[in-house]
DNA sequence: TATAGGGCTTCCAGTCACGGGAAGGTCAAG
DNA sequence: CTTGACCTTCCCGTGACTGGAAGCCCTATA
């Protein structure tokens, strides 16, 4: 199989397919004219690390993840502490985009949005407490 | 003042500040040692910056935050536009972690967590619907 | 047989917003 | 005179790609 039909069954960019590959994620087969052969196996690999991404995991957790899937003897204890890991992760991130939301939502709804330029959204980036000497 | 000292009090470090000069949104004196001289204003412009990262502005956005700020003609309608936009960009995030949280948390539900290998978590990852031919 | 196109290859550079660290100059205190 | 904190520039690395150039390969058609 070439990388373009990896890629269009994987739902990944060649450029991306590539990448994986340099990175060490998966090492499809050459062939004598130097194209990558892609075997069914690399295709499920590609597509797995597709979804991981999808979920927001890491290269590196993505590797983690590929290697326990085919480690038959894990233990799914691994796998969930690092899901986990990352569903707390994820959690921080939307409670931070959510102050950050709050903030600005707020300078916002006070901001008139005319012609005028008054404008307390700059006025609120202004307004700051500096530290003293 | 010294970059060690506006570093402080706008509390920012040192690298960033220097970065931000290189990228020219500040342009502070030099003394003939070579040493930066940040004026009051220059601390003022800088913890702006800071605010306007904070809330995840990009520096793009904040350097034309910074132009409209000192642009007395300004129209409020134009921060307030930037800002809006900004907001629909953190929502737009804000849904997409939920998303992954949500598929994530199913599927560390499911997971036992034990010493067994059986894992729901890397099966959903596994289980792709891959296009064919 | 020539050619046109699409797909494949490698390599290099850029993204965003810094952070780390090296090599070396400057300054105040002891 | 030395110590140590501070300052300077310069270059590389980050994460996960993306864009683009230069050039080879393969197939179909005129």
């Amino acid at each position: 199989m070439n990388i373009g039909e990896v890629a269009r069954r994987a739902g990944l960019p060649p450029k991306t397919i590539r990448y994986y590959e340099e990175i060490g994620l998966i090492c499809p087969d050459r062939r004598d004219n130097g194209y990558r052969d892609f075997a069914e196996t690399h295709l499920h690999k590609l597509a797995f690390i597709g979804r991981a991404r999808a979920l927001g995991f890491t290269i590196d957790e993505c590797r983690t993840l590929l290697a326990l899937y085919e480690d038959e003897g894990r233990e799914s204890a691994e796998v969930k502490q690092l899901a986990q890991d990352h569903l707390a992760r994820i959690d921080a991130k939307i409670a931070e985009l959510q102050d950050m939301r709050a903030t600005l939502a707020h300078l916002v709804r006070a901001c008139a949005g005319d012609e005028r330029p008054d404008c307390p959204i700059l006025a609120g980036l202004a307004h700051t407490a500096l530290s003293q000497g």
